[in-house]
DNA sequence: CCTATAGATGAGATAAATTCATCTATTTGG
DNA sequence: CCAAATAGATGAATTTATCTCATCTATAGG
């Protein structure tokens, strides 16, 4: 809103009241008496409008938080740790719909969504869960009875399994590691990252995955990394919700308890 | 402000809040719990504010009433008695303005009126002042040396004196007494009651006046009623100001007083 | 079973609010 | 002292919000 817009209004009002509220000094405008009365009573109600607003939209016993998350991330990271959310917040449901897209929030019915992207998004709070850095994987058995990988370009001596509109990502990445020209590769491609592991680990090829969305099939060896490089994608996972919005108490339960898990996560990281 | 217009902007409102205000229970509404919440809080706060805007536009000290009064009124009845109502209200200034038209207070700077008319201002207050019952005055040098007015068919042996726009008050007096056929009379017509009587009181013939409007005429002979037979037109005197506007202090006490006063008047003539 | 009615919806019209361009007068800095 | 910057105001144009109108669905009543 301008200053013209408001220079208009109090005009209006002015005129409507047939009472000056301000009093023009030059450049300058003070509130009259009967400008600084009405203001005060004015502003006590509208305060009252805005606390009674805030407490009909912060619906204090509503209990479910609907989330729309990235399907990888849900899937692989924060599924396997919503008992632990629930141990501390047993009377919070979570509803949990996995969406590649980042949807509207004006035509959605999420209260919040974990998004995949670069975190460019001015109409909406968004914090950091994790950045996002892509590893080779692939199933112990593609490797048995072959030559050991020790370069990027080995890498395409294997079928390399690619991600729906993700195709950049494997040539990035093997050409921030020296090779420069790449042939049409042998290769597959899945619509999702949960696909592409799952082909992984049947030992169809090798699949680029964000270590820490990986770590459990890495841990029992279903996959392995053949090789220590790793792709900084510039894009990070987000927890994001609409600004302006309150919170209800389940969903302040669950950004704190995902914000502090994230943070839980990365010292140990960093103490290893 | 029709039903869709409001059911427009609930929908709106709770689309906003994301709270649903009201249950459809078939062809009616219901509040819902939140609703009532909602309700209570607001209504309190517009309440206030509509409180707070009624304080600053009834400025305590705006002593000028701005009056536009119906001329006969003005300067038989009120004219004469103002220095009654300045005496209980010293410090209340009145600015009396004459007008025969009914002024239309939305391009009017009048804060009150005197309208004669019918009573029919569904967006205005009024209050009855008086009815207006006409009856034929004259000055006695009219009657010297003629045959006496016995009846309603002997008025027309003299000048009938009218008041531009209301020619059928002299029709509707005389067919009410018997006088069935009235041919085109020997008449002349002025443009106010005041120039009307005026012209009575110099001799010129009959008019129609309102008793009490011309009761110091009448009083100190210099007009007398040739026929004792009156017109009720219907019309009175209305004091009328704007619905929805609150009246300051000053417009409060004018309007008690002419209001007591024609009440106390009322009792007196009651009494004779 | 038909008519009337409450509430809702979409489109178009109207009203209100805002922005933009411009002005005047004052303030500030060189 | 003068030029540039700035606050507040104004009018016109544009944008947004609100309202009305026409219509619909489903229910109630005679």
């Amino acid at each position: 809103m301008t200053p013209s817009a408001v220079s208009h209004q109090i005009k209006a009002l002015e005129s409507f009241l047939g009472v000056q509220l301000f009093e023009r000094i030059k450049r300058r405008v003070a509130l009259t008496p009967p400008g600084e009365r009405y203001l005060l009573a004015i502003q006590s109600a509208l305060d009252e409008i805005d606390e009674a607003t805030k407490k009909i939209v912060t619906v204090p016993n509503s209990n479910i938080v609907n989330l729309s998350v990235a399907p990888a991330f849900l899937t692989r990271w924060l599924v396997p740790r919503i008992n632990h959310f629930q141990s501390l917040s047993p009377d919070v449901e979570l509803r949990l719909t996995a969406s590649m897209s980042q949807i509207d929030f004006r035509y959605s019915d999420m209260d919040m969504a974990v998004f995949y992207g670069d975190g460019n998004w001015p109409d909406l709070h968004y914090h950091l869960l994790r950045n996002v850095h892509l590893v080779p994987v692939c199933s112990p058995k593609l490797l048995e009875g072959k030559p050991p990988i020790k370069s990027a370009e080995d890498l395409l001596q294997h079928t390399l399994i690619h991600i729906s509109k993700r195709d950049t990502e494997w040539q990035s990445l093997l050409e921030q590691n020296g090779v420069n020209e790449i042939e049409n590769t042998r290769g597959m491609t899945f619509s999702s990252t949960s696909l592409a592991l799952g082909a992984a680990m049947e030992g169809l090829g090798i699949t680029l995955a964000d270590r820490g969305l990986a770590e459990r099939e890495l841990e029992y060896g279903q996959l392995i990394c053949p090789l220590d490089i790793s792709l900084d994608t510039q894009k990070s996972f987000y927890l994001v919700y609409q600004k302006g919005r309150p919170l209800t108490e389940s969903m302040q339960a669950f950004r704190d308890w995902i914000l502090d898990e994230m943070q839980t996560e990365q010292r140990s990281l960093q103490q290893l």
